[in-house]
DNA sequence: GTGCATAACAGGATTTTTTTCTGAAATTTG
DNA sequence: CAAATTTCAGAAAAAAATCCTGTTATGCAC
C-alpha cells in the first residue's frame, strides 16, 4: 500500500502526540474510547508513512543560554544558481542559525536566530553573516515577545488526504 | 534547592532527546557510558526544573495539508498598549497563525502562516488578518524552500548556568 | 589530608508500557 | 448478500519505566 488517509481517529492521536509525546497508547486509546492496540498500529502506521517525522523534546530556551531571538531578513547582491546554493550551505552550518528560509519577494532569505544577548548577535552579524561576501543588506528585527509559538498543527479531516 | 547547573552529562542527555525523544534511558545510558538509572533521574530532575518543557511528535506539514508556509510582517495604525493587546489576542486565534512575534524595529508582529495552498492565504488575509481595523500595513512572503528548521538548540557547557 | 555531608551511580525488584499475536466484529467491495 | 479487508479487543511476552537500596565518588569544612 503506498497511499493513507487519515480518519478521525488519526487525526485525534495526532494532535494529542503533538501536544504531549510521552502519553500512552492506553491513555490516547482511553479518550478514544479504544485499547491500546490500534493505537499502537496507527501510530505505527503514520510513522512508516512519514506523517510523523519523529518525536522531540522541547527545551526552555530562556534556560539554554539562548534568551535572544531575532528574525534577520537578508538580501544577496548577486542571485546566480550557484550563488545562492552555496549561501544556503554556509549560512546553515552556524549554530546561531536555527532556522534558515529562501524566500519569495523582497527578501532572498529569512534567518531565525537564537543566541544568549545582543553582544552574542552583534559577535554572529560581524564575525559570521558579514564575512559572506555575496551578502547585500541585512535588516534585523528582534523579538519582544513570543506571542505563539505552536510546533504542531491544528488538524483537521480532510475530504482527500492520500499521502 | 531552586537552581541547577547543567553538566557535560545533562547537555549530552538533552541534545540525545531534542533529536530523538523516543530513546530509551538505556540506549541513552550505553552513549554515555551509564546505566539507566542516572539517566531517568537527571531527566526527570531536567522536566522539574522546566528546563525539558515537554516532548512532541514532528509532523511532516507536506502530508497533512500545509504545504504553504509565508511570513506575514504586520504594522498596526496605532500603538498603545490595549491595542497591541488586543490585538495580539485576537491574531493568535487563527489556526493559520502557528507562530505570532511582537517585535523591534520596522514591523510590530512577525507571524508564521502555515496554510494548504495561496487560496487559503489570501482567504487567511481577507477575511481575517485584514478585518482586524487596527491592521495598518501588511507585507507577505512565501517560503521557496526550507533550507533549515532546527526544533532543537545546539548546547554547550556554560561557564555559569544555574536556572 | 581527614572526616562528614551530599550527590551520583549501579544493580535489582516492581510496575507499567510496548509489542506481538490471534480471532472476533465491523466495514467495504463486488 | 457474500467475500475480502480492515479494525479492534484481549491476552501473552518482551522491554522499559520507575522505585529502592546501598555503595562509590565528590565536594567541603576543618
Amino acid at each position: 500500500m503506498h497511499s493513507y488517509t487519515l480518519d478521525e481517529v488519526d487525526i485525534k492521536i495526532l494532535q494529542l502526540l503533538q501536544e504531549n509525546a510521552r502519553l500512552t497508547n492506553k491513555e490516547i486509546g482511553e479518550k478514544l474510547h479504544k485499547t491500546s492496540s490500534p493505537i499502537f498500529d496507527r501510530v505505527k502506521r503514520m510513522q512508516e508513512f512519514g506523517i510523523i517525522r519523529g518525536y522531540i523534546a522541547v527545551l526552555d530556551h530562556t534556560k539554554i543560554d539562548r534568551r535572544t531571538m531575532a528574525f534577520t531578513h537578508v538580501q544577496l547582491k548577486d542571485h546566480s544558481g550557484d550563488i545562492l546554493e552555496s549561501f544556503e550551505q554556509e549560512i546553515i552550518q552556524f549554530d546561531e542559525v536555527v532556522e534558515c528560509y529562501h524566500m519569495s519577494g523582497q527578501y532572498d532569505f529569512i534567518l531565525r536566530i537564537a543566541v544568549s544577548d545582543l553582544e552574542s548577535y552583534h559577535h554572529f552579524l560581524m564575525k559570521k553573516l558579514f564575512q559572506l561576501k555575496i551578502v547585500g543588506s541585512v535588516q534585523s528585527t528582534f523579538v519582544m515577545k513570543e506571542a505563539k509559538r505552536d510546533l504542531g498543527y491544528k488538524l483537521t479531516v480532510p475530504k482527500r488526504a492520500a499521502v
